[in-house]
DNA sequence: TATTGTTATACTCTATAACTATA
DNA sequence: TATAGTTATAGAGTATAACAATA
């Protein structure tokens, strides 16, 4: 069944990149880009952190993630507050508009890619399911 | 099992984003980025095309796809005849170099995906494998 | 001196609008 | 007039290098 991880490799490189080319492009309707959806989810299920745990947790650098920091703090959906005890720091913080913002993002996101899902029968969706832990686990690993 | 298909959309989108992120950025070995490899590789499976009807294969617009082609005609991966009868059309073919790098990469390319996915037990890659083939075929439908 | 975050700068990828050449 | 491709331009996302502030 499995003849060739380099193969796989390959082939889901494709997969995901063409995957995302189509999400991105896709999106203009919403208020917020798939990075910055993506900074968000982490403030939110991991809680306030600084720029830098934020920037490690998303793997991107430090630089990068001042400047998704900078464009949510303009729209309101996050709060940057001073370290308590290190004057270096900042910690971010969800905002509560950027909570609400999520939320209602969860429900109406990814029109296109809902829809496509729904008409899936059920055994694909559950392959893509336990494909979405698999892939998430591969990134999270330690570089 | 399945409890939410606009759940899955959402997990599924940050899942490919943020993979792609890391492959991006881990291709600088590499001759070529995976956007070029991606062109090369309809190239390659479906045979010769105009610039048009690569752009509509891999689902962007006619001006990106332009750069793509001209970047890989810069490196001798692809080469430009003019259409038989057609003197608006061009024709797109992968060169002998290009069909080489596509071999050579197929087997070298993603190597930390590579080193990462020969981790997995075989299920989980039986199950990677299957999501591959659902990915593709959701890309591939009509708009 | 080391660490944290930011600024400056640049490159890739993608898009839309306007243009050129051919049909 | 319509179509195929390109050029011009812009914006998002990411990176590296250099800087400032604080520890």
């Amino acid at each position: 069944m499995i003849s060739d991880t380099r193969a796989l490799a390959g082939d889901l490189a494709l997969a995901v990149v063409r995957l995302t080319r189509h999400l991105r492009g896709r999106r203009t309707d919403s208020r917020v880009s798939l990075t910055q959806m993506s900074a968000m989810a982490t403030l939110s299920q991991e809680g306030a952190m600084t720029p830098g745990a934020l920037a490690a947790r998303e793997r991107v650098q430090p630089p990068s993630m001042t400047r998704v920091i900078a464009s949510l703090h303009d729209l309101g959906l996050v709060e940057r507050t001073p370290h308590p005890t290190d004057g270096r720091q900042i910690i971010v913080t969800l905002s509560e508009s950027g909570a609400e913002l999520l939320a209602d993002e969860a429900q109406a996101r990814e029109a296109w890619l809902t829809e496509r899902l729904e008409k899936l029968d059920p055994d694909s969706l559950a392959t893509l399911q336990r494909a979405v832990g698999i892939l998430s686990t591969l990134v999270s690993e330690n570089s």
